[in-house]
DNA sequence: GAAACTACTTTCCTTTTGGAAACTATTAGC
DNA sequence: GCTAATAGTTTCCAAAAGGAAAGTAGTTTC
């Protein structure tokens, strides 16, 4: 009894399933969804702000994130010459064509919610 | 200088972020998308046809992650009366209200790609 | 000059995640 | 009886993620 493959690996799936492995390297962690969620409705948000938006994260985590997001090109980083200097982070042209994908989750977990009530299963 | 609330925390706003939350943490982890977008195009797949088609994954993780999906009604899991034991995986009904998220994160790396090519920056 | 605000960074620690390898149990083939 | 396949579980360990608190540095306000 030999082990046939079972899949049909063609080149699209393939190529499908290292998209999806591609996008979530890229938004691993627990933060960063939330993170872009609440950037991608205050359009330009100080780092205290997300502080004290994005509820629960610590300075650090907060930073490296952000970093992160810079590094791939999903948010900016504006220095303002304010007297207790300032700085402004908000999405990219780039970064916000990752609303499409957001919003499929956030409207998922609407329905999710939805679905606790009332047991449809 | 007192700090003011910048953001407008109405509750759609709230929720929204809530929603996000909820979604990742269901979700969360390095191969769950991984498995779902596999699970969603051999609709159904053996332990052993995951472990091999999962690039990566241990069985550990594998029996972990499917345990944690099943409880979640994204998938089900069914036992065959064949000679050596076989268990089939699939999605559930309710699982598959999550193909809009997977294609479109498989949409998004797929395009991220190709911006890797032409930097169009 | 002490306190408070900005935006971090650093240190130290715990928890979580993930992986390799070995092990359980059953059945089938040689 | 040995090997191999099925589907896991268990153990042991390393690495990564994440958090709390303190520290750095510059400026302004009292």
């Amino acid at each position: 009894m030999k082990k046939e493959p079972t899949l049909n690996n063609t080149l699209i799936c393939k190529g499908r399933i290292l998209a999806i492995k591609d996008t979530m390297e890229i938004l691993s962690g627990k933060w960063k969804f939330h993170i872009l969620g609440t950037l991608m409705q205050g359009d330009k948000l100080r780092f205290m702000d997300l502080l004290r938006e994005v509820d629960g994260i610590g300075a650090k985590m907060l930073s490296k994130e952000l970093q992160d997001m810079e590094m791939n090109h999903l948010i900016k980083r504006t220095v303002l010459n304010t007297k207790p200097v300032t700085v402004e982070y908000e999405m990219t042209e780039y970064g916000k064509t990752l609303a499409p994908i957001i919003d499929e989750i956030a409207k998922w977990g609407i329905g999710y919610r939805a679905s606790l009530f009332s047991k449809t299963d």
